[in-house]
DNA sequence: CTCCCGGGTAACTGGTTGGTTACTTTGCGC
DNA sequence: GCGCAAAGTAACCAACCAGTTACCCGGGAG
């Protein structure tokens, strides 16, 4: 193993400079593979942009795989984290569940380098994520949530029964998850630029339609 | 130019033998591009794939990008071409819609190459689709059923009102789509097999739940 | 039969790429 | 203020890869 296994005196912290370098390296490594993809991404562009050496990402990581998953793995958590934010207990169902497709749809247009990310790890069965020990564990806070908003509208009789929540989930993050990955070309066929803020507005707004319209008893 | 260009007499066209190499070329490369995408694929091995020559991909195409605009072409002139085939004219608005969710759905599962062919030109930001001839003039037969679906549901009063077809076109085109471009990373953390026939006919009938249940007035 | 050319083969090339090695600098404990 | 490990640099390497060049073969026209 290389001395990125740090020896000195059992698990010493990274020291700050330490730290901020492999910060630096994991964000120039989100930017250079949701931009150009795993294959695509070139090792010293990722070195470049962070500012740092080839010698350092080797360091800190091992290899481009690993890095790549140390990428995926803080973009799960960071989506993770923003989802444990979401309150929706306190709100009428209908409320609620509109609360989440907004959330998910605002995430996704936010970041399409999570989308990326995601496409390409898809590309390669998901090898990498199968790996993770973070990951699988990281059950989603928005799930969850979706399954109480949906239970509760339910008994409430505003939503229809026997929903499939994970089905929903799913859907949900399609209609936004789609649109985001597929914009390009969508626009090229369309003719339609769909990235201005007035096309977003109109897609969020759908999305809502179609799943508290599809929820109606 | 290369001799890709017959200059032999006119446009004389290509010999049967040749244009088994082209075809056993574009399959080869299908192949080879939706698994390891644009930057992954390798020229070496979508030529030995075909049983053909390096040589031969270069005179039939010219280059690796040219190569993927074809093969991509290809994919998206087989899928309007089986869209040609839809006839939803003289079916009841809502088994006309049904008819459209299944057919897109299970064209989707069906090709997952085709998920992964566009993931990946929009990874490239679409530029290689921008620059086809064809495919942004292959208007999509599949849209304009939809389009008149909805005006026969909404002229019948089976239908609400005011749909942007556009708009349900891409939703459509979304719960299959992601489902099975996510699958691998969708079956880790639910830890499901999401690909098994069974689980593609709950989807399936959750996708024509969801756009006949949104569309309901 | 033989000339000729479209279709095919194989070896080569030069630039690139993931990963490594030998060496220098920085900063903290003593 | 010094010793030493952690952090960083730069040059290097072997494998790889898109694209090219020099050459061969088979079959149809004359």
């Amino acid at each position: 193993m290389p001395d990125g296994a740090r020896s000195s005196r059992a698990d010493a912290p990274l020291s700050a400079r330490a730290e901020a370098t492999r910060q630096r390296l994991l964000d120039a490594a989100l930017v250079e593979f949701s931009e150009k993809g795993l294959a695509g991404a070139r090792v010293d562009e990722i070195a470049a942009r962070a500012g740092a050496n080839k010698r350092m990402l080797y360091a800190h990581f091992g290899s481009k795989e690993a890095l790549w998953l140390a990428v995926l793995e803080a973009a799960y958590a960071a989506k993770r984290a923003e989802e444990r934010d979401l309150a929706v207990d306190a709100l009428p169902p209908e409320q609620a569940m509109q609360r989440l497709v907004r959330f998910n749809f605002r995430y996704t247009a936010a970041h399409p380098e999570f989308v990326a990310l995601l496409n390409q790890e898809n590309l390669h069965r998901a090898t990498h994520l199968k790996r993770s020990g973070q990951v699988p564990a990281m059950y989603s806070p928005m799930l969850e949530a979706l399954q109480a908003v949906l239970a509760r509208g339910e008994a409430a009789g505003v939503f229809r029964r026997g929903v499939d929540a994970m089905q929903l989930y799913i859907s949900i993050l399609a209609v936004g998850h789609f649109y985001v990955s597929n914009m390009h070309t969508l626009s090229t066929i369309f003719g339609a630029g769909l990235d201005s803020e007035a096309a977003l507005a109109v897609r969020e707004a759908h999305a809502v339609d179609v799943v508290l319209g599809y929820l109606r008893p």
